[in-house]
Order: structure tokens, then sequence, then C-alpha cells
RNA sequence: GCGCCCGUAGCUCAACUGGACAGAGCGUUGGCCUCCGGAGCCAAAGGUUGUGGGUUCGACCCCCGCCGGGCGCACCA
């Protein structure tokens, strides 16, 4: 089905034809609401092309804009614009196919694609912190965004388990190993040994070096030693998936960094042989002499003791995941401190001829109340899953607070609801590249910009429904058309019909904080018109019209924080 | 030194990638509960978009120069 947007944009360029003039412009939603609901610039940019003044164009255009079933008669306005504004027949009558669209209007894309994402990315032998909540939690709503858009997607955790830290944690494995700490928590103990060994190393050449004999050994195949990284993973994943349940977050793929292992000396001797790649001072590397931006930044794939570094990795990974997987998009959602070596290794592949979309998608960092990055008061990394556990008690002492009728049970579920969905929310509602910064407070906070108020709108609504049922067994099988009499109703029923044209923007710029932006406002537009419409005691036909508006709110509401990965307590 | 990102209300952030008078939330001030959940609604005050130039019908957005902050630049991942 058609929204509004591509209605009208349609019938826009109809117009532009009849009117012997070529496509041009865009259609918009209404910067401001007293312009009307859509607006186009196309005559100022045709009058920009043409050097003809775009007033007197626009007003060429309109009198062929065939629009009277969607919108009142267009109006030129300003520099040039001409803006809509929808018939309330129209808006009732989207509204209601929106209601019967099981895709809430939301079109399929037309070139869906195979992409892997490749998000979250921990380093085993460390725990998961702050530091990767906004890859796992970004990551994973563009996933869900471009799923329901109709792509199929990849999802895979490209886990840090072949480091050189590895001769570190195995040496510490053989020499200062403390099995009922082991036993008790496996991970602060393996962290625990990396520390102190690392700190040995660096005072103990002798350390330093035993340690590398071991990661050699590891890498040549040695049996203990390999036995020793197996567990060690094994222990690191039992604390990602912890943290990956809490946040509702889930793979296709889990191939770390040694799934690639045997293929790297293939990349190297294959970009070597085509002529990518040169040995320089010992090293093999990649120069890129004719891009001046990389001029005079190289990339090694081997390094002078023959060695190989998470460039080779991920050159191989770009291999699996083009030849094997057959991927048309490769998304990285990594920090933004590794642009450069994205764009090296981006340079790398096509050279190499390879066509597939690759995209580094940067995000800012989490700084914490001093503006530095966030760190415990002893300046470590905040653990992750301390970190959402947290969110839950906070969020678990309000419910005390505000509805302490409830059931234990009932209660818990609820708080980890609000307390996950308010640290993604904080995350997601924020545009991706600026840092931002986390504070306990603001996002748990019951109104402004949060999960939570959005969580409450959504629960207010399904309230009315189960007031709904004891009065009079109502059933939403039964809806009649919508009859939008009051400037809220219309309002809402816009707002709603919006839904359609906001999610596929998503992915264009990778911003989910459009969609949270939306759903803040959809927020605002169904509470104002609570206030201002009364739903079960008003009289029919508005009563079953805003019983619908309220239904389809709630699905919108459901679906849009579904797609960022935030859950919907029936109460709160 | 070179490159990338950032600087918007007291605070935290938007602004649909060049569109109309730069918008929200928090905080502040003032209203609204005989009414479906007040975890709500309505309203007010608050701005030379770091700064100086330029490009054009039109600039927070693009270009150049400063100021201030963060990050990265050959063998760590």
């Amino acid at each position: 089905m058609d929204t509004f947007q591509s209605l009208l944009a349609k019938k826009l360029s109809d117009a532009l034809a009849r009117a012997g003039l070529p496509d041009a412009g865009e259609l918009t939603q209404a910067t401001d609401p007293r312009f009307g609901d859509y607006q186009t610039n196309a005559a100022l940019v045709l009058g920009k092309q043409r050097g003809e003044n775009p007033r007197a164009l626009a007003k060429k255009i309109v009198p062929h804009l065939d629009v009277d079933d969607v919108s009142e008669p267009p109006a030129v306005a300003g520099a040039g614009f001409i803006n809509f504004k929808l018939r309330p027949a129209a808006i009732e009558k989207q509204a209601l196919d929106v209601l019967r669209n099981g895709r809430l209007g939301v079109p399929e894309t037309e070139s869906p694609q195979r992409i892997v994402i490749d998000f979250g990315s921990p380093n085993v032998a460390k725990p998961m912190h702050v530091g990767h909540i906004r890859s796992t939690v970004l990551g994973d709503a563009l996933a869900r965004v471009a799923v329901f858009l109709g792509h199929e997607v990849i999802r895979d955790n490209h886990i840090g388990d072949w480091g050189t830290q590895f001769g570190m944690v195995i040496w510490g494995w053989k020499n200062l190993l403390d099995r009922k700490a082991l036993q008790r928590d496996p991970l602060a103990e393996i962290v625990r040994i990396y520390k102190q060994t690392n700190e040995g190393a660096s005072r103990d050449p002798e350390v330093r070096e035993a340690g590398r004999q071991e990661l050699v050994k590891l890498q040549a195949g040695d049996k203990e030693n390999t036995d020793i990284w197996n567990e060690c993973v094994a222990f690191s994943m039992q604390d990602f998936e912890r943290v990956y349940k809490l946040l509702d977050v889930h793979y296709d793929l889990q191939c770390g960094e040694s799934f690639y292992h045997d293929w790297l000396p293939g990349v190297v001797d294959r970009l070597l042989k085509a002529g990518v790649a040169e040995i320089s001072e010992g090293a093999v590397v990649v120069f890129f002499r004719d891009d001046p931006e990389l001029t005079d930044k190289p990339l090694i794939i081997r390094k002078r003791d023959g060695g190989f570094n998470y460039a080779t990795t991920d050159l191989a990974t770009i291999d699996y995941r083009v030849n094997d997987l057959k991927a048309d998009a490769i998304w990285y959602v990594v920090g933004a401190p590794q642009t450069l070596h994205f764009k090296q290794i981006f340079a790398v592949t096509r050279r190499e001829g390879y066509s597939t979309d690759l995209r580094h998608i940067v995000f800012g960092s989490v700084l914490g109340e001093d503006r530095k990055l966030m760190k415990t008061r002893s300046g470590e990394n905040v653990p992750l899953r301390e970190l959402l556990e947290e969110a839950c008690r906070r969020a678990r002492k309000i419910i005390d607070e505000k509805n302490p009728d409830l059931g234990e049970e009932e209660k818990n579920d609820i708080a980890e609801k609000i307390g996950i969905g308010a640290v993604k929310y904080a995350d997601l509602s924020q545009y991706r590249t600026t840092d931002y910064i986390f504070s306990w407070d603001k996002m748990l906070l019951l109104h402004g910009n949060t999960a939570p108020y959005l969580q409450n709108a959504y629960v207010r609504i399904r309230s009315i429904f189960r007031k709904a049922g004891e009065l009079d067994g109502f059933k939403l099988s039964s809806l009649p058309s919508f009859k939008l009499s009051e400037l809220a109703e219309r309002n809402l029923a816009k707002r709603l019909c919006q839904f359609a044209e906001i999610v596929p923007q998503v992915l264009t710029g990778f911003r989910p904080n459009i969609l949270a932006n939306y759903l803040f406002e959809l927020a605002n537009s169904f509470h104002a018109f609570y206030e201002s419409c009364p739903v079960l005691k008003s009289d029919e036909p508005a009563r079953s019209s805003r019983l619908a508006l309220s239904d389809l709110t709630a699905r919108v509401l459901q679906r849009g924080l579904d797609l960022l990965g935030i859950k919907v307590p029936e109460r709160m």
C-alpha cells in the first residue's frame, strides 16, 4: 500500500510531466504544521536549474496536480514551496488501511539484499563492558529494521578470540591459576591471571618471552594450550550469553577471529601474487599510492616476524562473507577510532575487485558524568552485566513505589523490561555519531524522551482495553471505520500513518534515532488525544473509532519499540 | 605535523543530509484530577547554532581561516 508521502510523490511526478517539466526536488513531511502536512520544493529546485522564478513555476505546476482525493487544494507559499493539507476523509481512509495492513503500512524493500551485520564483537578473557553497549544495541536494532523491511540478515558476532593476549592468559593459567576461584567466578579469575601476567611481563622480560612462546605453541596447534584456550573461550561465552539474554540479542553466526586463522597465509599470498601487496622492511604491506588520503598510511598484513595481525583477519573475514555467505553488503557496527582501519581494508577489497557494499557504521562513545570515557571509580571499565542489572534494580524500586500491589514475579518482569529498555533507548534515541553522557537519573526518568514514557503510553492503552473487556466484552474484530471529528484524533491518526514513512528512513544513514523520536512524538500525540477525547465514555460512533485509534497506537508503539529491541509490559 | 569526528537554550539532546520564524526533554515559573492510570496534559520564560569570512533565492548543514575538545596515524587487537 502507498503512504501519503509515496502517493503524493507519484502525483507530483505526474503533474510535472503534464506541465512539461522534468522530475525534480522531493516531497517530504511538512517541516511545520502551519504549512500543512506535506510539502515539495520541486519548484525551487527547478527554478535554480532553469534560472526561472520559483514561485511562477510553482503556480504553473499546481493546476496539474491531481490530488483532490487526498489533499485540500495545494498552496504556493514562501519562496515557492507547494504545500499539501490532508483531507480528514483521506486520513480516515488511510488509517483504516494501516489498521488492516499486517505490516502497519510499512512497504517492503524493492531491492532485498543479503546483509552481514558485524556487531558486538567482545573480546574473550575480558568481561563485556559499557564500551560494547552501543555496538550491540545499535547493530541489533539495525538488524531488526533490515529484517522487517525484507532484507536477509546474518548477524555475525566477530569475537576477539585470537589475539596476542592469549600468550599471557595461557602462561598465567599454567603458573598462577587458582582453581577454586575459577569455579566461583571463572571470568574474574581469568581476568586476574591475565592482568597479573601482564604486569609481570612489563617488569620481567623472561615472563614476556614465556608468554610469547605460549602463543606460538597455541598457534601451532599445541594440544595442551588449545585445551586451555577452549576453556577460556567457553567461560567467556557464558558471560556473553548472560548479557545477550538480558539484552534479548541473538546472533545467527559467531565466527570469531580464530575461525579465520588457517586462511591468513593464503590471503597474504594472494595479495602478493596479485601485486596488491609488497614486501617492505621485512613486512608484507599494502600501499595506497593513488589515494591521497591513504598515501602515507600503509597497511601491514604480515609482520616482520611472520605473524599476522587483525587486518589480515578482517580481509579473510570479508572473503568468507562474500564467497561463502554470499553477502551483498557487510555492515560493521564498530567505534569511530577504527575509521582509518576500515578505510584501508575497504580499499584493499576494492582493489581486488569486490563489489560488495561495505559500510563502517561508526558511533560515538559512552561518557561518564565527567565527560570522560565511562569508568568505575577505580578507573576500570564498567562491566555491562552489572550495569544492566543495576538498571533493573532501579526500575524495580520505582515500581515498588508506584504500583506496590503487583505480584513479585510480575514486578521483576516489568523491572527488566523497563530497566533494559531504558538503557537501550537512551542509546538509540541519540544521533549515532555523537558521544553521549550516561546518566541513570535521566535514563530512568518516567517522563521526557525515555523508554518508560513510551512504555507507559502503551500500558495506558492496554488498561483501556482491559476495562473495555470488563464493561461490554469489547472485541477488536468488530471494528467499524474511523470517524475523526476532533483535532487531537486527526493529529494522532496522521502520526500513525507516518510510521510507514519513518521506518525505511532508519536504514538511510543508519539512524534508529529517527524512529525513536517518531515514537516519542506518537506517544505525545496519544497522550494529548487521551486527555481531550474520552474513549470508553463517549457515544458511538466516536467510541468505536477511538478504541480503534487506541488499538492502532498500541500496535505501532509495540512494533516500533520491537524494532529497537525494546519490550513493552502490559502493566507497570 | 597530517587526517577524521565534535562544538546548538543553564543541563542532556533534535533538526528528515541545503528549505520556511532552529525544536524537544530536564530544570525554573504558572495552570489542569466529581473524568478511561497524574508514570499524564496545557502554557510561559530561556538562542547572534564556538568564532570570522565565503558560496545562493535560502546555511546548524557546503567551502576557507581561526578558537576549544576527543580520537587516529608501520608490525596491539
